[in-house]
DNA sequence: AAGTGGTCTAGACCACACT
DNA sequence: GTGTGGTCTAGACCACTTG
């Protein structure tokens, strides 16, 4: 059962895709949404306010509720294909080529990085491809506590549904960094790159709804395949 | 006069920074926080939600919340420092070099960006430098009938300073992308680079909060120098 | 069963924009 | 003045976890 003001988030959401609202419009006000609705004018304000974090609205206190103008199309992120690829891609065309999967201790960074002591990780060491074209390099590093069963079947599809849907677990949150880097020896080796190469480098600590730390990764792009997209909203 | 939830969220900001409460702590549940701050239980989650989003508490449903293990400091995200420079050099060692000011009918695909017909901008181009080492080479358009009354001594020090303070408007939001290219001729002439270097590309759109969009801009970073952070959360 | 967060209401009052 | 969004309350009920 979808809460209802998620209800309307979805369906105002789709009012914008599918142009009922035309850019720099004027949408109705909360009290006349309300009713619409059959909602409280606080349900309608917490829909829109989602929308107002993705850059698709404006509220002026005062005035109203606006669409912006020119705002690009944007899904919503997806933790999995943070980094844009399979916007471009899609599913269908890429495949995982596991390099490492190991048990391993961690070094101290890596141990530091998942807030663990005493335990043991995977290492994982993925080659994604498109249209066999190698374009992202990974190194993955789990708790086996924290995931554990994971083979290397999964690896060869996608870890996420693994965590997913066959351990029932729910990712909170993730935390990122990006920078350029130069290519390194296993960046060249693996994508083919050269000594003048470089590579988009995401850095990534991913959180379970448990709170548990269940992964630390750092992810090489090719640049040309890769962007990043957001939008920074003054809230505070 | 600062909201109710605002004070809220500062005072257990704060609280974080300063360890009152550790990682991994579960912090008292909504109504003895509601007491405490002689407040709604409503009043309380809207301020917890901001830290939510924050990347610094994780709340579960039936169990309570929870300060994050290893989150990492994070400031709030400032449109104007947006690329992390700000963190890293403090603003003392910042100068702004003006290379091109000058007002120009733009190009189709500026006038799109900008989502202006028939109206001019200003064209900026500035070097920045942190300690005499020029880091930052940024290309700014923005429409002069939004931003009017422009000099040349506001792009010395802060263009943001001036549409805040002089023209008393405030900015809503920034839409970004994050990509790596090859330094182009002008990078390499201002910023100090060969053949064979590459920057971090920053292509934004801004927007103030009557609507309107006052910038478009993109900005070529050393990659050394460069990186960006975020907290992506599971909303929705 | 008890505790906690999530959703929702109906209404109130305020701050602000526009006319 | 009228309309709009922003804040806030007191309380209700539900969903979920197990402190």
């Amino acid at each position: 059962m979808l809460p209802k003001y998620k209800v309307v988030y979805e369906d105002m959401k789709n009012k914008l895709k599918n142009h009922v609202y035309e850019s720099n419009e004027k949408i109705p006000d909360g009290g006349s949404l309300a009713i619409d609705y059959g909602c409280s004018k606080l349900t309608v304000a917490k829909a829109l306010d989602l929308l107002v974090q993705e850059g698709m609205l404006i509220r002026r206190q005062g005035s109203g509720t606006y669409v912006k103008e020119n705002f690009p199309s944007r899904t919503t992120i997806d933790l999995e294909h943070l980094s844009g690829y399979s916007k471009k891609f899609g599913k269908k065309h890429l495949k995982s080529t596991v390099i490492e999967f190991s048990i391993i201790t961690p070094t101290t960074e890596i141990a530091k990085r998942l807030n663990i002591i005493d335990e043991f990780v995977y290492k994982i060491l993925r080659l994604r491809s498109v249209d066999n074209i190698p374009q992202i390099l990974e190194e993955t590093y789990m708790p086996i506590y924290v995931i554990p069963g994971l083979k290397e079947k999964h690896l060869e599809e996608s870890i996420y549904d693994y965590i997913n849907n066959e351990l029932g677990f729910k990712i909170q949150s993730a935390h990122v960094s990006i920078r350029g880097e130069k290519a390194n020896s296993n960046d060249k080796k693996h994508l083919n790159l050269t000594d003048y190469d470089f590579v988009m480098e995401i850095e990534k600590i991913a959180f379970l709804e448990n709170g548990k730390i269940f992964e630390y990764s750092k992810t090489h792009h090719k640049y040309e395949s890769f962007e990043f997209n957001t939008v920074l909203v003054n809230n505070i």
